[in-house]
DNA sequence: TTTGTTAATGCAACTGTTTGCAAGTTTCTT
DNA sequence: AAGAAACTTGCAAACAGTTGCATTAACAAA
């Protein structure tokens, strides 16, 4: 529950971290591990979704907030979100050309924003 | 050079442990976080590509073998490899529409395979 | 040859995440 | 209400991977 909120109330992708320091602010007995297994069931239920940005950790999201993608700029950092129609094209190909039905929630792109592609080196 | 050696002669994706032991077998002092930081250096080169297939694992593969692509089965596991060009639109897409220079050497795509969409469940 | 500069390595400690286990709690059966 | 089975939790240890630091090696300048 206290997860769950944590994640509701957040404005933006939390870490597991993050859940933790909010679940621990209430309940101090809390353990991590448990915010990590929280999680795991969350995922499994289709309620969050997760994503690693290349920051070194895990991001999470709620997914009665929405679905969306990232292009994550390798060079600068920058993250340009994406709308979830924005892979429609990719998902349709991979259903009719392999019969794969891709789980296309969340998914982060990494490569260079357009003012990165146009500087030296 | 041995790192090198050790991913052109396998003839799949290694894991880093993997390319650790064969290192540690003809030179039992070396480290793996050697391993870690000359696979960091060969990616930064462009002669390696990385790549998290979900076993917990990341695992490698030598650049000069070509490219590709894989579907990965949430369910049963199973990997299908796919041609660089199965993502070519995906990549003109993100140029013309986002201005963004994705960088889709080695890309992994969960969902369900043909098999498992149909099963209960 | 000596000195200074830079890069590579081994080691230990650390990070984020997962796991095994024991104890406790809840739920089901009777 | 009692007992069994299933689930949840905290804790500590493990895991894959990264980092800081001290030592060593490689190279260039003098």
């Amino acid at each position: 529950m206290m997860v769950v909120e944590a994640l509701h109330g957040a404005d933006r992708h939390v870490s597991a971290e993050e859940i933790y320091a909010q679940v621990k602010a209430k309940y101090p007995y809390a353990n991590i591990s448990t915010v990590y297994r929280t999680l795991e069931l969350l995922k499994e239920l289709g309620l969050v979704t997760e994503i690693a940005l290349g920051d070194g950790c895990v991001r999470f999201h709620p997914a009665e907030k929405g679905h969306h993608h990232h292009l994550v700029c390798q060079k600068c950092g920058r993250i340009i979100d994406l709308p979830e129609s924005a892979l429609d094209s990719l998902e349709k190909i991979l259903l009719d050309e392999h019969q794969f039905k891709a789980d296309l929630k969340h998914m982060a792109v990494f490569g260079l924003c357009s003012k990165c592609q146009h500087e030296g080196q």
